[in-house]
DNA sequence: TAACCCCGTTTAAAATAGTAATCAACCTTG
DNA sequence: CAAGGTTGATTACTATTTTAAACGGGGTTA
Protein backbone atom coordinates (compact mmCIF):
# COMPACT_ATOMS: atom_id res chain seq x y z
CA UNK A 1 0.00 0.00 0.00
CA UNK A 2 1.74 3.33 -1.13
CA UNK A 3 1.45 5.96 1.09
CA UNK A 4 1.05 9.30 -0.42
CA UNK A 5 0.36 12.94 0.79
CA UNK A 6 -2.79 13.65 -0.60
CA UNK A 7 -3.63 17.78 -0.61
CA UNK A 8 -0.38 19.50 0.45
CA UNK A 9 -2.40 22.45 -0.12
CA UNK A 10 -5.74 21.92 1.49
CA UNK A 11 -4.08 20.62 4.98
CA UNK A 12 -7.12 19.38 6.52
CA UNK A 13 -5.29 16.68 8.33
CA UNK A 14 -3.34 19.36 10.33
CA UNK A 15 -6.70 21.92 10.88
CA UNK A 16 -8.20 19.12 12.13
CA UNK A 17 -6.08 17.67 14.50
CA UNK A 18 -5.71 21.82 15.86
CA UNK A 19 -9.55 22.10 16.53
CA UNK A 20 -9.47 18.61 18.07
CA UNK A 21 -6.05 19.31 20.65
CA UNK A 22 -7.77 22.46 21.11
CA UNK A 23 -10.79 20.95 22.46
CA UNK A 24 -8.67 18.31 24.48
CA UNK A 25 -10.16 15.31 22.92
CA UNK A 26 -8.14 12.00 22.07
CA UNK A 27 -9.00 10.25 18.24
CA UNK A 28 -10.98 7.61 20.04
CA UNK A 29 -13.15 9.96 21.79
CA UNK A 30 -13.76 12.25 19.01
CA UNK A 31 -14.41 9.06 17.34
CA UNK A 32 -16.84 7.74 19.70
CA UNK A 33 -19.13 10.72 19.42
CA UNK A 34 -19.31 11.93 15.86
CA UNK A 35 -19.85 7.88 15.12
CA UNK A 36 -17.25 7.26 12.87
CA UNK A 37 -14.14 5.08 13.35
CA UNK A 38 -10.60 6.57 15.42
CA UNK A 39 -8.64 5.04 12.37
CA UNK A 40 -10.62 6.92 10.26
CA UNK A 41 -9.12 10.09 12.26
CA UNK A 42 -5.82 9.26 12.18
CA UNK A 43 -5.88 9.15 8.87
CA UNK A 44 -7.54 12.30 7.88
CA UNK A 45 -4.96 13.79 10.63
CA UNK A 46 -1.87 12.78 8.77
CA UNK A 47 -3.08 13.61 5.28
CA UNK A 48 -3.66 9.88 4.54
CA UNK A 49 -7.03 9.78 3.13
CA UNK A 50 -9.39 12.80 2.08
CA UNK A 51 -12.13 12.99 3.75
CA UNK A 52 -15.86 13.01 2.12
CA UNK A 53 -17.27 16.66 3.07
CA UNK A 54 -20.06 14.05 5.28
CA UNK A 55 -17.27 12.50 7.05
CA UNK A 56 -15.85 15.60 8.19
CA UNK A 57 -19.11 17.51 8.73
CA UNK A 58 -20.00 14.12 11.28
CA UNK A 59 -16.67 15.01 13.00
CA UNK A 60 -17.00 18.36 13.08
CA UNK A 61 -20.32 17.82 14.65
CA UNK A 62 -19.13 16.72 17.60
CA UNK A 63 -17.05 19.24 18.16
CA UNK A 64 -19.00 21.01 17.80
CA UNK A 65 -17.95 23.31 14.58
CA UNK A 66 -19.44 24.20 11.50
CA UNK A 67 -17.92 23.59 8.13
CA UNK A 68 -17.35 27.43 7.33
CA UNK A 69 -15.69 27.58 10.75
CA UNK A 70 -13.25 24.89 9.62
CA UNK A 71 -12.46 26.17 6.32
CA UNK A 72 -12.32 30.06 8.01
CA UNK A 73 -9.81 31.92 8.18
CA UNK A 74 -7.48 31.13 11.34
CA UNK A 75 -7.96 34.05 13.88
CA UNK A 76 -4.73 35.47 15.15
CA UNK A 77 -3.95 38.50 16.86
CA UNK A 78 -4.57 39.83 20.11
CA UNK A 79 -4.58 43.35 22.06
CA UNK A 80 -6.45 45.46 24.21
CA UNK A 81 -9.63 44.18 25.66
CA UNK A 82 -11.29 46.57 27.46
CA UNK A 83 -11.74 50.21 25.37
CA UNK A 84 -13.02 53.30 28.02
CA UNK A 85 -16.20 55.28 26.65
CA UNK A 86 -13.55 58.04 25.40
CA UNK A 87 -11.07 56.05 24.28
CA UNK A 88 -13.50 54.91 21.31
CA UNK A 89 -11.77 56.00 17.85
CA UNK A 90 -13.60 58.23 16.39
CA UNK A 91 -14.51 57.90 12.67
CA UNK A 92 -14.79 60.52 10.86
CA UNK A 93 -17.69 59.59 8.61
CA UNK A 94 -16.90 61.55 5.27
CA UNK A 95 -14.05 58.63 5.26
CA UNK A 96 -16.67 56.10 5.28
CA UNK A 97 -19.74 57.10 3.47
CA UNK A 98 -18.39 58.55 0.37
CA UNK A 99 -21.21 59.88 -1.17
CA UNK A 100 -23.27 60.49 0.92
CA UNK A 101 -25.39 63.77 0.89
CA UNK A 102 -25.47 64.35 5.18
CA UNK A 103 -22.87 62.11 6.14
CA UNK A 104 -21.66 65.21 8.43
CA UNK A 105 -24.18 64.55 10.66
CA UNK A 106 -23.17 60.95 11.47
CA UNK A 107 -20.82 60.41 14.49
CA UNK A 108 -18.96 56.97 14.72
CA UNK A 109 -17.24 55.88 17.47
CA UNK A 110 -15.31 52.28 16.75
CA UNK A 111 -14.36 49.84 19.12
CA UNK A 112 -10.67 48.78 18.88
CA UNK A 113 -8.24 50.23 16.61
CA UNK A 114 -6.44 47.58 14.50
CA UNK A 115 -7.51 46.61 11.30
CA UNK A 116 -6.44 42.97 11.80
CA UNK A 117 -9.67 42.72 13.36
CA UNK A 118 -12.51 40.11 12.42
CA UNK A 119 -15.15 42.27 14.24
CA UNK A 120 -15.53 46.02 13.91
CA UNK A 121 -17.94 47.07 16.29
CA UNK A 122 -19.29 50.63 16.21
CA UNK A 123 -21.15 53.24 17.82
CA UNK A 124 -23.57 55.69 15.72
CA UNK A 125 -25.28 58.41 16.28
CA UNK A 126 -27.48 59.86 13.30
CA UNK A 127 -28.59 63.72 13.88
CA UNK A 128 -31.84 64.27 11.94
CA UNK A 129 -31.22 64.79 8.41
CA UNK A 130 -28.04 62.47 8.15
CA UNK A 131 -27.87 60.20 5.35
CA UNK A 132 -25.12 57.36 4.64
CA UNK A 133 -26.53 57.68 0.63
CA UNK A 134 -26.48 54.43 -0.68
CA UNK A 135 -23.55 52.57 -0.22
CA UNK A 136 -22.66 50.59 -3.44
CA UNK A 137 -21.87 47.33 -2.02
CA UNK A 138 -19.13 46.70 0.38
CA UNK A 139 -16.59 43.69 1.19
CA UNK A 140 -18.18 39.97 1.90
CA UNK A 141 -19.75 39.50 5.49
CA UNK A 142 -22.34 40.61 7.05
CA UNK A 143 -23.79 43.71 8.50
CA UNK A 144 -26.26 43.96 12.04
CA UNK A 145 -26.99 46.50 14.32
CA UNK A 146 -29.36 47.19 17.36
CA UNK A 147 -31.41 50.63 17.65
CA UNK A 148 -31.40 52.13 21.49
CA UNK A 149 -33.06 55.33 20.54
CA UNK A 150 -34.83 57.21 18.23
CA UNK A 151 -35.35 55.99 14.24
CA UNK A 152 -33.48 55.16 11.61
CA UNK A 153 -34.64 54.16 8.11
CA UNK A 154 -32.79 51.17 6.65
CA UNK A 155 -33.28 50.50 2.66
CA UNK A 156 -31.58 46.94 1.67
CA UNK A 157 -31.71 46.12 -1.91
CA UNK A 158 -35.19 46.94 -2.89
CA UNK A 159 -36.70 46.45 1.14
CA UNK A 160 -37.15 49.39 2.82
CA UNK A 161 -38.11 49.61 6.72
CA UNK A 162 -38.32 52.16 9.47
CA UNK A 163 -36.62 50.58 12.52
CA UNK A 164 -36.91 52.31 16.03
CA UNK A 165 -35.68 51.58 20.06
CA UNK A 166 -35.56 48.09 20.72
CA UNK A 167 -35.66 46.81 17.22
CA UNK A 168 -32.45 45.55 15.03
CA UNK A 169 -31.47 44.52 11.87
CA UNK A 170 -28.98 41.65 9.97
CA UNK A 171 -28.19 41.38 6.19
CA UNK A 172 -25.97 40.27 3.66
CA UNK A 173 -22.90 43.31 3.58
CA UNK A 174 -22.96 42.71 -0.81
CA UNK A 175 -26.27 43.60 -0.79
CA UNK A 176 -26.67 47.82 -1.46
CA UNK A 177 -27.68 49.51 1.66
CA UNK A 178 -28.49 53.06 2.89
CA UNK A 179 -29.30 54.65 6.69
CA UNK A 180 -31.18 57.79 6.85
CA UNK A 181 -32.72 59.69 9.73
CA UNK A 182 -35.81 60.90 8.62
CA UNK A 183 -37.39 62.36 12.06
CA UNK A 184 -36.56 65.33 13.93
CA UNK A 185 -34.57 63.06 16.85
CA UNK A 186 -31.40 61.52 16.93
CA UNK A 187 -30.73 57.94 16.31
CA UNK A 188 -28.23 56.04 18.59
CA UNK A 189 -27.61 52.54 17.49
CA UNK A 190 -24.97 49.56 17.86
CA UNK A 191 -23.53 48.03 15.00
CA UNK A 192 -21.59 44.93 13.52
CA UNK A 193 -19.85 43.89 10.80
CA UNK A 194 -17.39 41.00 9.72
CA UNK A 195 -14.87 41.42 8.43
CA UNK A 196 -14.11 45.44 8.75
CA UNK A 197 -15.08 46.94 5.70
CA UNK A 198 -12.92 50.32 6.38
CA UNK B 1 -28.17 0.62 -8.28
CA UNK B 2 -30.62 1.73 -5.63
CA UNK B 3 -30.62 5.74 -5.50
CA UNK B 4 -31.66 7.16 -2.62
CA UNK B 5 -30.81 10.76 -0.94
CA UNK B 6 -27.73 10.89 1.07
CA UNK B 7 -27.73 13.77 3.21
CA UNK B 8 -30.56 15.33 3.68
CA UNK B 9 -29.67 18.14 6.21
CA UNK B 10 -26.52 19.15 4.23
CA UNK B 11 -27.57 19.91 1.06
CA UNK B 12 -24.28 20.14 -0.84
CA UNK B 13 -25.99 19.61 -4.07
CA UNK B 14 -28.77 22.36 -3.98
CA UNK B 15 -25.81 24.76 -3.12
CA UNK B 16 -23.35 23.50 -5.70
CA UNK B 17 -26.55 23.86 -8.33
CA UNK B 18 -27.33 27.04 -7.15
CA UNK B 19 -23.83 28.80 -7.56
CA UNK B 20 -23.08 26.80 -10.66
CA UNK B 21 -26.33 28.40 -12.03
CA UNK B 22 -25.30 31.52 -10.76
CA UNK B 23 -22.28 31.58 -12.36
CA UNK B 24 -24.04 30.70 -15.32
CA UNK B 25 -22.23 27.49 -16.19
CA UNK B 26 -23.05 23.97 -17.34
CA UNK B 27 -22.03 20.74 -15.98
CA UNK B 28 -20.04 20.23 -18.32
CA UNK B 29 -18.05 23.84 -18.37
CA UNK B 30 -17.71 23.68 -15.00
CA UNK B 31 -16.23 20.18 -15.09
CA UNK B 32 -13.95 20.88 -17.69
CA UNK B 33 -12.50 23.90 -15.80
CA UNK B 34 -12.30 22.10 -12.52
CA UNK B 35 -10.76 18.94 -14.12
CA UNK B 36 -13.89 16.79 -12.53
CA UNK B 37 -16.31 15.00 -14.76
CA UNK B 38 -19.72 16.33 -15.16
CA UNK B 39 -21.24 13.15 -14.52
CA UNK B 40 -19.53 13.82 -11.17
CA UNK B 41 -21.39 17.18 -10.97
CA UNK B 42 -24.15 15.99 -11.88
CA UNK B 43 -24.72 13.16 -9.30
CA UNK B 44 -23.34 16.16 -6.55
CA UNK B 45 -26.30 17.99 -7.68
CA UNK B 46 -28.78 15.31 -7.36
CA UNK B 47 -27.00 14.52 -4.15
CA UNK B 48 -26.92 10.82 -5.70
CA UNK B 49 -23.12 10.83 -4.72
CA UNK B 50 -21.84 12.85 -1.15
CA UNK B 51 -18.58 14.58 -2.54
CA UNK B 52 -14.99 14.55 -0.76
CA UNK B 53 -13.97 17.67 0.42
CA UNK B 54 -11.03 17.28 -2.02
CA UNK B 55 -13.47 16.89 -5.21
CA UNK B 56 -15.53 20.06 -4.00
CA UNK B 57 -12.60 22.04 -3.26
CA UNK B 58 -11.02 21.50 -7.00
CA UNK B 59 -14.91 22.39 -8.33
CA UNK B 60 -15.29 25.56 -6.62
CA UNK B 61 -11.87 26.57 -7.41
CA UNK B 62 -13.23 26.80 -10.66
CA UNK B 63 -15.29 29.53 -9.79
CA UNK B 64 -13.79 30.61 -7.62
CA UNK B 65 -15.06 30.35 -4.34
CA UNK B 66 -13.48 29.02 -1.10
CA UNK B 67 -14.96 26.18 1.17
CA UNK B 68 -15.88 28.83 3.82
CA UNK B 69 -17.55 30.78 1.51
CA UNK B 70 -19.30 27.99 0.50
CA UNK B 71 -20.50 26.55 3.61
CA UNK B 72 -21.09 29.67 5.00
CA UNK B 73 -24.50 31.56 5.57
CA UNK B 74 -26.95 31.27 2.17
CA UNK B 75 -25.51 34.44 0.08
CA UNK B 76 -28.64 33.67 -1.85
CA UNK B 77 -31.48 32.78 0.96
CA UNK B 78 -33.96 35.43 1.23
CA UNK B 79 -32.93 35.86 5.14
CA UNK B 80 -35.21 38.80 6.99
CA UNK B 81 -33.33 41.83 7.12
CA UNK B 82 -35.30 44.16 9.91
CA UNK B 83 -36.43 42.27 13.19
CA UNK B 84 -39.01 44.27 15.31
CA UNK B 85 -38.15 44.54 18.81
CA UNK B 86 -40.78 41.44 20.00
CA UNK B 87 -39.68 39.49 17.36
CA UNK B 88 -36.24 39.38 18.95
CA UNK B 89 -35.21 35.39 19.67
CA UNK B 90 -35.01 35.06 23.11
CA UNK B 91 -32.34 32.63 24.43
CA UNK B 92 -32.53 30.70 27.28
CA UNK B 93 -29.05 31.23 29.29
CA UNK B 94 -28.57 27.89 31.00
CA UNK B 95 -27.97 26.41 27.39
CA UNK B 96 -25.35 28.90 26.78
CA UNK B 97 -23.83 29.40 30.08
CA UNK B 98 -23.57 25.66 30.80
CA UNK B 99 -22.00 25.97 34.35
CA UNK B 100 -22.97 29.33 35.71
CA UNK B 101 -23.66 30.10 39.43
CA UNK B 102 -26.56 32.81 38.18
CA UNK B 103 -27.21 32.26 34.42
CA UNK B 104 -31.30 32.88 35.53
CA UNK B 105 -30.81 36.02 35.83
CA UNK B 106 -29.34 37.00 32.33
CA UNK B 107 -31.46 37.36 29.59
CA UNK B 108 -30.58 36.77 26.08
CA UNK B 109 -32.01 38.08 22.76
CA UNK B 110 -30.64 37.73 19.45
CA UNK B 111 -30.83 39.08 16.40
CA UNK B 112 -32.13 36.82 13.73
CA UNK B 113 -32.59 33.02 13.66
CA UNK B 114 -30.62 31.01 11.52
CA UNK B 115 -27.57 29.08 12.88
CA UNK B 116 -26.11 29.75 9.19
CA UNK B 117 -25.19 33.37 9.73
CA UNK B 118 -21.43 34.97 10.02
CA UNK B 119 -22.76 37.23 12.69
CA UNK B 120 -24.53 37.05 16.07
CA UNK B 121 -25.78 40.03 17.88
CA UNK B 122 -27.50 40.00 21.20
CA UNK B 123 -28.95 42.24 23.23
CA UNK B 124 -28.04 40.94 26.68
CA UNK B 125 -29.59 42.15 30.30
CA UNK B 126 -27.74 41.04 33.17
CA UNK B 127 -29.59 41.46 36.90
CA UNK B 128 -27.97 42.21 39.88
CA UNK B 129 -25.32 38.91 40.79
CA UNK B 130 -25.37 37.88 37.39
CA UNK B 131 -22.60 35.73 36.25
CA UNK B 132 -21.74 33.65 33.69
CA UNK B 133 -19.32 31.94 34.78
CA UNK B 134 -15.63 30.86 33.63
CA UNK B 135 -16.45 29.93 29.79
CA UNK B 136 -13.40 27.42 29.42
CA UNK B 137 -13.02 28.63 25.90
CA UNK B 138 -15.39 28.64 22.77
CA UNK B 139 -14.57 28.38 19.19
CA UNK B 140 -12.32 30.47 17.11
CA UNK B 141 -13.65 34.39 16.19
CA UNK B 142 -14.19 37.20 18.11
CA UNK B 143 -16.73 39.33 20.72
CA UNK B 144 -17.00 42.46 21.62
CA UNK B 145 -19.48 44.59 22.99
CA UNK B 146 -20.53 47.60 23.97
CA UNK B 147 -22.45 49.09 27.61
CA UNK B 148 -25.55 50.66 27.39
CA UNK B 149 -26.20 50.97 31.05
CA UNK B 150 -25.18 50.15 34.42
CA UNK B 151 -21.73 48.25 35.30
CA UNK B 152 -20.20 44.61 34.06
CA UNK B 153 -17.39 43.07 35.42
CA UNK B 154 -15.66 41.08 32.45
CA UNK B 155 -12.40 38.62 32.85
CA UNK B 156 -10.65 37.99 29.53
CA UNK B 157 -7.49 35.70 30.60
CA UNK B 158 -6.25 37.31 34.13
CA UNK B 159 -7.19 41.11 33.04
CA UNK B 160 -10.24 41.75 34.94
CA UNK B 161 -12.06 45.71 34.36
CA UNK B 162 -15.74 46.87 34.66
CA UNK B 163 -17.17 48.52 32.28
CA UNK B 164 -19.63 51.03 32.40
CA UNK B 165 -22.46 53.14 30.31
CA UNK B 166 -20.33 53.61 27.10
CA UNK B 167 -17.51 51.84 27.69
CA UNK B 168 -16.86 48.52 25.25
CA UNK B 169 -15.07 45.43 24.55
CA UNK B 170 -13.51 43.24 22.47
CA UNK B 171 -11.49 40.21 22.74
CA UNK B 172 -10.83 36.77 20.80
CA UNK B 173 -13.28 34.28 21.81
CA UNK B 174 -10.46 31.70 22.23
CA UNK B 175 -9.64 33.41 26.21
CA UNK B 176 -11.42 32.03 28.77
CA UNK B 177 -13.74 34.77 30.34
CA UNK B 178 -16.44 35.71 32.77
CA UNK B 179 -19.13 38.62 32.78
CA UNK B 180 -20.49 39.49 36.58
CA UNK B 181 -22.53 42.05 37.50
CA UNK B 182 -21.60 43.30 41.39
CA UNK B 183 -24.05 45.93 41.64
CA UNK B 184 -27.24 46.64 42.23
CA UNK B 185 -28.36 48.15 39.33
CA UNK B 186 -29.42 45.90 36.06
CA UNK B 187 -26.90 46.01 33.16
CA UNK B 188 -27.67 46.48 29.50
CA UNK B 189 -25.27 45.66 26.62
CA UNK B 190 -25.37 45.08 23.00
CA UNK B 191 -22.74 42.29 21.90
CA UNK B 192 -21.44 40.51 18.65
CA UNK B 193 -19.25 37.32 17.97
CA UNK B 194 -18.19 35.79 15.19
CA UNK B 195 -18.82 33.28 14.16
CA UNK B 196 -21.85 32.38 16.32
CA UNK B 197 -21.03 29.95 18.88
CA UNK B 198 -24.43 28.53 19.53
C1' DT C 1 -36.71 14.86 -41.46
C1' DA C 2 -31.97 14.51 -40.50
C1' DA C 3 -27.67 16.09 -38.68
C1' DC C 4 -25.58 18.58 -35.38
C1' DC C 5 -24.48 20.60 -30.76
C1' DC C 6 -25.41 21.42 -26.38
C1' DC C 7 -27.68 20.00 -22.03
C1' DG C 8 -28.25 16.93 -17.54
C1' DT C 9 -28.62 12.12 -16.20
C1' DT C 10 -27.39 7.34 -15.83
C1' DT C 11 -24.47 3.09 -16.05
C1' DA C 12 -20.50 -0.42 -15.19
C1' DA C 13 -15.64 -0.32 -14.05
C1' DA C 14 -11.77 1.78 -11.50
C1' DA C 15 -10.11 4.36 -7.68
C1' DT C 16 -10.49 5.71 -3.13
C1' DA C 17 -12.66 6.54 1.38
C1' DG C 18 -14.27 4.16 5.48
C1' DT C 19 -14.45 0.15 8.84
C1' DA C 20 -13.03 -3.18 12.19
C1' DA C 21 -9.33 -5.13 14.20
C1' DT C 22 -4.61 -5.16 15.57
C1' DC C 23 -0.19 -3.08 16.68
C1' DA C 24 3.52 -0.87 19.43
C1' DA C 25 4.35 2.87 22.54
C1' DC C 26 3.23 5.49 26.49
C1' DC C 27 1.32 6.36 30.98
C1' DT C 28 -0.58 4.99 35.53
C1' DT C 29 -1.10 2.01 39.58
C1' DG C 30 0.07 -1.83 42.40
C1' DC D 1 8.34 -5.49 36.88
C1' DA D 2 3.55 -6.63 35.42
C1' DA D 3 -1.33 -5.53 34.61
C1' DG D 4 -4.55 -2.52 32.76
C1' DG D 5 -5.66 1.60 30.62
C1' DT D 6 -4.83 5.01 27.19
C1' DT D 7 -2.81 6.99 23.06
C1' DG D 8 -2.05 7.27 17.63
C1' DA D 9 -0.80 4.41 13.62
C1' DT D 10 -1.40 0.56 10.47
C1' DT D 11 -3.58 -3.27 8.02
C1' DA D 12 -6.98 -6.11 5.08
C1' DC D 13 -11.55 -5.70 3.72
C1' DT D 14 -15.84 -3.42 2.42
C1' DA D 15 -18.56 0.50 1.03
C1' DT D 16 -18.58 4.53 -1.53
C1' DT D 17 -17.02 7.91 -4.57
C1' DT D 18 -15.33 8.99 -9.18
C1' DT D 19 -14.45 8.00 -13.89
C1' DA D 20 -15.39 7.16 -18.71
C1' DA D 21 -18.72 6.36 -21.79
C1' DA D 22 -23.02 5.95 -22.91
C1' DC D 23 -28.27 7.60 -22.99
C1' DG D 24 -32.32 10.54 -23.89
C1' DG D 25 -34.01 15.21 -24.51
C1' DG D 26 -34.34 20.06 -26.49
C1' DG D 27 -32.78 23.44 -29.50
C1' DT D 28 -30.93 25.08 -34.14
C1' DT D 29 -29.84 24.69 -39.05
C1' DA D 30 -30.09 22.62 -43.54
Amino acid sequence: MPVQAKQPDLNIGHRLRAVRTQERLSQRELARRSGVTNGLISQIETNHSSPSVASLKRILDAIPMSLAEFFGPDSEDRGKICFRARELLEIDPRMVFRNAPQAASIALHQVGIGPNRMLQILHERYEPGADTGMEKYSHEGEEGGFVLSGWIELTVGDEVNELGPGDAYLFDSRIPHRFRNLRDEVCVLVSACTPPSF
